[in-house]
DNA sequence: GATCGAAGGCCGGAAGACCAAACCTTTTCT
DNA sequence: AGAAAAGGTTTGGTCTTCCGGCCTTCGATC
């Protein structure tokens, strides 16, 4: 017993991670909101066109005041992300031709890395447990938007949202919320990144050819061969930003 | 590309994942203070005896007004946690002997599978990077807690001390202060979910054996082995929750 | 055509969180 | 004795959020 403590005294002298003390980041209700809505439209989550719940039912599902809620929709109207319209059968509903993504920031280029390596944490927990958890109508699906994605090889606009969906999708699958919105979060942050990037039609085949295996391992219920497929299939983006991106 | 465009619509005509309405938890800069310290000190890693940094200097690293932090340093200085001397050559000090660990709250219990869900996804990711990026002497640092771990068999308190260390020193070896921070939070909340669960020592001790076999990969470089034994040795943890807890 | 109801669009006050910048008190080191 | 370094205190102001009521629009229904 002596021993083992004086071990974890020593083991314990080592410095506190330096996280510890990093900057706490309180975002206010109202970017958080925006932030939510925005990356849902801007991934498709919220197709244009289609409308979103009242503002007096939607503020009770997000826990906020109406007030907030309709700060965070004015700035959404304000860069063109939604619109609304008055009377009865009115809403808000998201815009039809949505406006152009605007470039990364400084500090979003800047932590790249750790953006993926969170994303590769999140695609490997999904692919575990979905390969555990998914139902025989997910993977149904699935390949549903596997196949749109093969369809959809020239355009990358197309293939994007379709790729954002079906990495989603397979979220979902778990039946987990968290690791739906923590996917959610990591997919906006990587169409930060690599929307402006080249992606040549030769990237996406390659692409498409892994999440057909991913897709079977999952049906499989393979969790091992899973994680493998989307290993590389993650770090085969990462490798392709680390050539164009400051740090790579 | 029309055949495309169609799938793209009808699959986007899915109902948007209800995670886009969830609720917004906008904590304040206090309660993410109080937080953020409280694990360090609940986890270990800031360790009873030690010396916070001074007050104006904390409250820079964090981020926050001097006065904010002050709540959060009464806080926990009221819950047990630390004591603070006055004059030149005081400070903010961990306290010796940790106050009693609180029961889990309802909410914690109700999402204690979608925390191990995401605990699992954080602990692959760390498990793949470590292998890629680990370095000599990190690992050897490593090997030392494996053996304190194996001697502090039968005093659980001391053996959860060092497990910590060893997840999130792994976490560190990524060199992502982001995994960092996730580990922690995570390590945190299965802290507050095992806290009052017996652990017999043979459990203890198969889960050492995951230890072993765990840094043995991250040595060799093998991702693929590296992953697969940290979901066995985070799914064991899984099943013994959920022969004890509600849902399960 | 009048009315109802559901939706977005306002406004004003109250409460609280956070910050900034002082100043005070205690203790130790020089 | 005094300077320095730490925690402790006070004050005032700004910004965010909430609550709740009210107004305006306009399709649906009677």
């Amino acid at each position: 017993m002596d021993e083992a403590e004086e071990r974890i005294a020593t083991a314990n002298t080592l410095t506190p991670p330096e996280a510890v003390f990093a900057p706490v980041r309180s975002q206010t209700a109202f970017e958080e909101t925006v932030d939510r809505l925005g990356t849902a439209i801007k991934l498709g989550l919220l197709a244009p066109g289609s409308q979103l719940p009242a503002e007096r039912e939607l503020c009770g599902r997000l826990g906020i005041a109406r007030s907030t809620l309709r700060q965070a929709l004015t700035a959404l109207t304000q860069s063109g992300h939604v619109f609304a319209t008055r009377g009865r059968g009115g809403g808000t509903f998201v815009s039809d031709p949505q406006p152009p993504a605007d470039p990364p920031s400084a500090e979003m280029l800047a932590q790249w890395r750790e953006t993926c390596d969170q994303r590769l944490a999140i695609e490997l927990g999904v692919a575990v447990l979905a390969a555990e958890r998914a139902e025989r109508g997910d993977l149904d699906a699935l390949d549903d938007v596997a196949r749109t994605l093969e369809a959809a090889i020239e355009d990358f606009t197309a293939y994007r949202q379709a790729d954002i969906r079906l990495h989603v999708g397979l979220a979902e699958a778990t039946r987990s919320d968290r690791l739906v919105r923590d996917m959610t979060e990591a997919q906006g942050a990587m169409t930060d990144l690599i929307g402006y990037i080249a992606h040549p039609p030769t990237v996406l085949a390659s692409s498409n050819a892994q999440h057909r295996q991913l897709l079977a391992a999952v049906r499989e219920r393979d969790a091992m061969r899973a994680v493998r497929v989307m290993s590389e299939h993650v770090q085969a983006t990462e490798h392709i930003l680390a050539g164009l991106l400051p740090g790579g």
